[in-house]
DNA sequence: ATGAAAGCGCTAACAG
DNA sequence: CTGTTAGCGCTTTCAT
């Protein structure tokens, strides 16, 4: 169907090499006479004819596509940091192929290593793992790629994060300010690096205020289960403690689910209870009008990770090998209440 | 880096062909003895051999890979119907190169010319334009592909859409129930039949209620400037129509706007207005317990377009052409109230 | 039971 | 200015 280099070489009875030279816009270049360029790119367009970037990509070694793992692409948070690297990485003339790992370390090994068969030059990874081999594995392989989200503090590699300690801290600073004096924390995964800082943002702050610890009122749900687990979970918090006003929720997830707990079981939600979570969520913040939130600069973290990791790629594609000069990032959240 | 089929063969004495036959898995049916089997996946591991699918590809001529197209991964929407496309294509063994079109023919045009280009083996599209010259020359290169969300009538294509009127009709009908009688329609993209659909069901719904239809209350905005749009439309539409009692949202995205501005300008805002829309977006139905919504079976719909895409490749891939049988799916909403 | 060789469609060093 | 040739890594027909 598709017509290649060589139909178009035969029927012009040119050799491979010419047409490709053209074609790819090495014309000029490679001092190929206007008048057999123009003859080229006419037949080339009255053929129809179409590239095969599979073809180019195993000769030339590089596929001009990048692969994407994150938990899930239902999530707003990662989709909206998808579009950003799928942004860029257009303007760059990349394509990405994303990937969800389900939170699961074991389906999160087989995409990468999927991926790398595939070919793809980098990778944009928001890490599972506690503590990954196969990540250290890439580092020794000198395979491009960055972390965003989470990371790996002991190992040296590109990331993108954001002050997760800081974030916390601001805002339930401005929950305590309104004169909150009980405010759990709902959060999840918390061996990951990331929920520790911000756990310990909202412990700085509720001991900047003179405020004790108190390690009752620290639930953690399961991601994968949370509606069923946050009913069970909150109904007996709120029992046990019925004059908590106030929550901090490490990621907006609990945060939806809770306020819908608390809408059903309560009133004057607002009133009674002060609230602070990480990351915006369109309908949360007119639904409680006292939330503070912490919002993720998300089209940065995506341009970033994108940005750096083509210029990884780039680099590495031309031989330029600066090594080990890996660059971290840590973006600001903005504060909003 | 990578080690090849070569330096394996090389390093074992044999020949390509034969490591081909048992790293492929066909050691068996090719009758390659049981030593020389064990000895080449020994070795293999050893060496820490991964197979270059690109190569793998451009031989077989295919990529295992579909191409995905929407207006934009960032809208839940699509982030959740890409989600289950996602799974269908990792259960049958594809990933997704996923693209935004933003809405934007040229984008589209371009992209889906650089998928091919990649020789995807098929493409999922939810396609922008109103007639598309693209769509047909690919039903002519008979390159697999579906539709969803949007689609042309008169064309010959796969497809998997819902039940728009219907499902506008049922959730409008159930605000007329509510005794609502002046209820206006916020709309986008009406040159879209899915966007005519819905408005017909809303037009039955109050022609049968035999309330008449008043074109000031239908209200178009611009999806891409939407927020500022609708901040000014809505202000004129409420002042010359204070009477409004309901209204009928034709996406989601214009939902959660709508409601957010009339929580910032009225006072018992669910006891004044009634609601309806297409599109379940999780907070919403909290912030406006009274809002009729048709649900979208957005697995299914990426569930199915994948697997009918698979299909059709795999038949095609097999010799297996069944001329033009194109499959049209029309999933039900689900209605919540 | 295994191998030689051509081919997928493109690039690029080298020749002339 | 243009062509020859080998090669990217894998598959597959046809020999042996």
């Amino acid at each position: 169907m598709g017509c290649s280099l060589k139909d178009i070489a035969e029927d012009l009875k040119l050799s491979k090499t010419t047409v490709s030279w053209v074609l790819s816009g090495n014309g000029n270049r490679r001092n190929i006479s206007i008048e057999t360029q123009e003859l080229v790119k006419k037949r080339a367009r009255e053929m129809n004819y179409e590239p095969n970037l599979l073809a180019k990509s195993l000769s030339k070694g590089i596929t001009h596509t990048l692969g994407l793992i994150i938990p899930s692409i239902s999530d707003l948070f990662y989709a909206q940091i998808a579009k950003a690297i799928e942004l860029e990485a257009w303007k760059n003339n990349f394509s990405v192929i994303f990937c969800s790992s389900e939170s699961d370390p074991q389906k999160e090994f087989d995409l990468i290593r999927m991926l790398k068969q595939k070919q793809v030059d980098g990778l944009i990874i928001a890490p599972t793992k506690k503590n990954d081999n196969q990540i250290k594995q890439l580092i020794v392989e000198k395979y491009p790629f960055v972390l965003f989200d989470r990371y790996y503090p002991n190992l040296n590699t590109n990331y993108v994060i954001i002050n997760n300690e800081e974030s916390a801290y601001n805002v339930v600073k401005r929950v305590i300010a309104e004169g909150r004096r009980k405010i759990a924390i709902i959060t999840t995964n918390s061996y990951l690096l990331l929920m520790k800082m911000r756990y310990n943002g909202y412990k700085k702050a509720l001991e900047e205020a003179g405020i004790k610890v108190d390690e009752n009122l620290l639930i953690e749900v399961n991601v994968t289960d949370y509606e069923n687990e946050l009913n069970k979970v909150l109904y007996e918090l709120l029992s046990h403690y019925p004059d908590i006003d106030g929550f901090f929720f490490t990621t907006h997830i609990l945060a939806i689910e809770t306020i819908k707990y608390l809408y059903k079981h309560f009133d004057n939600v607002t009133k009674r209870f002060g609230f602070a979570c990480m990351h915006e969520e369109p309908l949360l913040h007119v639904l409680a009008p006292n939330l503070k939130i912490a919002r993720m600069p998300v089209q940065e973290i995506g341009q970033m990770a994108a940005s750096i990791l083509i210029e990884e790629i780039t680099m590495k594609q031309e031989g330029i090998i600066k090594e080990s000069e890996k660059v971290g990032i840590v973006l600001k959240s903005t504060i909003i209440e």
